[in-house]
DNA sequence: TCAGTTCTATTTGTATACAATCTATTCACG
DNA sequence: CGTGAATAGATTGTATACAAATAGAACTGA
């Protein structure tokens, strides 16, 4: 951060890129209106926000200590994310994420993911990924060789899954899908980051998913890595509506419970 | 236009109400910001500037007689969309689109629209919408009914083909993937309309297709229509590369041919 | 002549001021 | 007492002014 290493062309378009989910990670916002998006990601995500609440400008303004400029450009990002409504001349607020629009989002991520395993299985992987993902499916062996799933075990599991995802939609290449599967992740709930890694037997199916779509893309196998991710994500989907129907309405997040405006 | 219909409660991120590929409607932009950003976008599409060519934001300003902040808005807007590439402290200028990144948007494409034909079947279509679907089938067939593609019947064809695959995606109601696809036909050469409607015979195999899809639909047999979309979309990519490769880098797009700067 | 540096002009990023719109209260009238 | 219009306050949209960064020219020195 200090070395001000002059001038790395930054080679495409710099907003997009940061790591997929991860948008918490050490990222170098170079301006300030990108810095408050950041901040503002998050605080949603993390869900800081309640549902529907409105964003008032000068009120974040204030909070953040920027102008009005800023804050404006941030929520125009955000709402183009999905993560915020937007009505001319009555500002943001964030979008209601239901049980039948998370269904939606879950049937987009089945088409996109099990196409970027088509695609994964097709390009193949480079020495270093392989070498990789099988570090973390590994960590993941690790993590559930127990028989049962400790505390710890559940955010470790949950940061497994997301590498592996975000693995095998790196090795696919292809810049729209991957925008198209961002969009996905920021919306609040549908990041896997907010399944309850809770049922031991569900997180054991579900690794065991994640070797054998390591095996179809070694063998170069994309018909079966997309059946495969085709499967997997219907698991999670059902297994997330499982959770949402048993917690009820409650905090499904992983974070602090969403709070009241303010 | 005239007629200030009080208070229509816009229900859903107004930015996003537009048809989804028609940006040159009769769309109702209640802000400054957003009629820029209808301008920018149809004047993008029309190929009137050249690709990777810098946007200055004053310039566009003096241009269009606004300020620059209502340019900046809809600069943020079309980079999020993915028509403009942005780079901190030096602007925005027009995404190039070579062919490997058509081949990508496609593969997105596919994904998509086989899951909207197949959430299509599996909601199923209003009776108002079967019977515009119906006349949208019907006036195809008229056009095709020559023999021979008559000069008028190119852009009439294209239309057809615009209106079914938007009804497709109405009646598959997921609001995350009409947006996902939209970006897709954002893309310069991306959108159908940008298709050479040359071929007679391509085009009568594709609008079989596209009688097929109907009775997948109205079958309810979700299963078929994904599929059928799939082969689909498809066949287009094929005819959409075979087009380049022939007229190589020249005109491939339908408007005026792109114009160096300015 | 060429590499490196300094300086200037252009362009983008941010802050602030003003205009337009909307929300909610108040008040009049039936 | 309730309905609707007028009005005041708050909030967003647009324009402008200023600060920071970048790109390119001119210059220096080998």
């Amino acid at each position: 951060m200090t070395s001000s290493k002059t001038k790395t062309a930054r080679h495409n378009s710099a907003s997009k890129n940061r790591a997929l989910g991860l948008s918490r990670d050490g990222t170098e916002a170079v301006t300030l209106s990108q810095s408050v998006t950041e901040k503002l990601r998050t605080a949603i995500l993390e869900g800081r926000f309640a549902s529907e609440a409105r964003l008032q400008e000068e009120l974040l303004a204030e909070t953040l200590a920027v102008s009005r400029t800023p804050i404006r450009a941030a929520l125009h990002t955000l709402s183009n994310e999905g993560l915020l409504d937007y009505i001319p001349n009555r500002g943001y607020s964030v979008r209601k994420v239901d049980t039948e629009r998370l269904g939606d989002i879950f049937d987009v991520r089945e088409a996109l993911e099990s196409l970027a395993a088509r695609l994964a299985a097709e390009k193949g992987m480079s020495d270093s990924d392989q070498e990789e993902f099988m570090r973390t499916l590994k960590d993941g062996d690790r993590i559930l060789s127990k028989g049962k799933l400790l505390p710890e075990g559940r955010e470790g599991f949950s940061a497994v899954n997301e590498r592996l995802h975000e693995a095998i939609i790196r090795v696919a290449s292809n810049q729209m899908l991957t925008d198209a599967i961002r969009v996905c992740y920021n919306i609040p709930m549908s990041s896997d980051r907010n399944v309850l890694w809770r049922s031991y037997e569900w997180i054991r199916r579900s690794h065991d998913d994640h070797h054998r779509l390591f095996e179809a893309i070694c063998a170069r196998d994309g018909g079966r890595a997309e059946r495969l991710m085709r499967e997997h994500m219907l698991s999670v989907k059902q297994h997330m509506r499982e959770q949402l129907d048993a917690g009820e309405g409650a905090g499904a997040a992983a974070g602090p419970a969403p709070r009241p405006g303010r």
